[in-house]
DNA sequence: CTACTTGCAAATGCTTTGCAAAATT
DNA sequence: AATTTTGCAAAGCATTTGCAAGTAG
């Protein structure tokens, strides 16, 4: 994947620098995680590696035009980043727990079909797809059942 | 739907103020945007009506939770509200172009039949749901097409 | 040696918050 | 009169940016 990432900077005539390469390796050795950038900058110290914040940012979003990295938001006030799987390049589902925040990844083949019924209704030609689903995680629905209307909410609301 | 309002504020113990009917009127004068509190501030201010944006912020997530209001994210850094229907509650599709930036909102029937295929693999009970599709609007095909790849990249890109 | 990249600190932009004054009940 | 809500300004965060120093090609 380095050699990937090498010849992605080369061709695009970006430079290969260390940054770069120990960033995209926090993220090969997270793989499934959702990283926001201050998750990425602790690891990064806690590996001893000296990055200043800055070149965190800078590199994701590199890394995100090179098409490694995927920009996610959960709505909670900060971006996350997920490592792209380049062989198939396809995005799957977020499926949310709206009490613990436990989020699990799915692929639905009924993805294909919306996406062609949409681009049918509206004359769009859909490059992607960004799709959340938000609930109870079979945990949650077991305590919820236990005692329903707990008061305590956790604070996930938002779409787009 | 003012009405409704009151209701709901006394309800839940809160208290009918000018502002709050003020800023739910902007969104129902406004069917079918996509407002941030920015503009919506900005709006009142066209109507002389003397609101800090404090207020706004506040009214808006209070709106939320009323269920008037839903909180949108496009990914641009800041959220954006849409009037619920508050008598179907139905949400629909976002539909985006990311050469131009337009929204076109649709219903797909198919959205059901997703939701009960993750509800089914993952065991969640799905209570609400948040789906993008980016693309090309029909007339950004046309420009396509005329000057491809014509370096202008609109930066959308966000997913979660 | 030239151009790109990094680190740092300052700046930015959205959102939140403390608190006194104003408004609702 | 008691309590909530508002306005204001300050604070809080995530993210961006200017610029000098460091590094890749």
């Amino acid at each position: 994947m380095y050699e990937e990432l090498r010849n992605e900077l080369k061709k695009r005539k970006y430079r290969i620098t260390a940054q770069r390469e120990m960033i995209l390796k926090i993220f090969l050795e997270s793989k499934g995680r959702h990283l926001g950038v201050d998750e990425v900058y602790r690891e990064l110290l806690n590996r001893n590696v000296r990055v200043s914040k800055a070149t965190v940012y800078r590199a994701v979003e590199l890394l995100v035009e090179l098409g490694f990295l995927r920009k996610l938001n959960f709505g909670e006030g900060l971006y996350r980043y997920e490592l792209i799987d380049r062989s198939t390049r396809e995005s799957h589902q977020h499926v949310i727990c709206q009490k613990c925040g436990k989020i699990v990844e799915i692929n639905s083949e009924q993805v294909k079909k919306i996406v062609s019924d949409i681009s049918e209704k509206t004359g769009y030609v859909i490059k992607w797809h960004d799709l959340k689903f938000y609930g109870l995680c079979p945990e949650c629905q077991k305590e919820e059942s236990k005692a329903p209307e707990s008061g305590q909410r956790t604070e996930i609301s938002e779409e787009g």
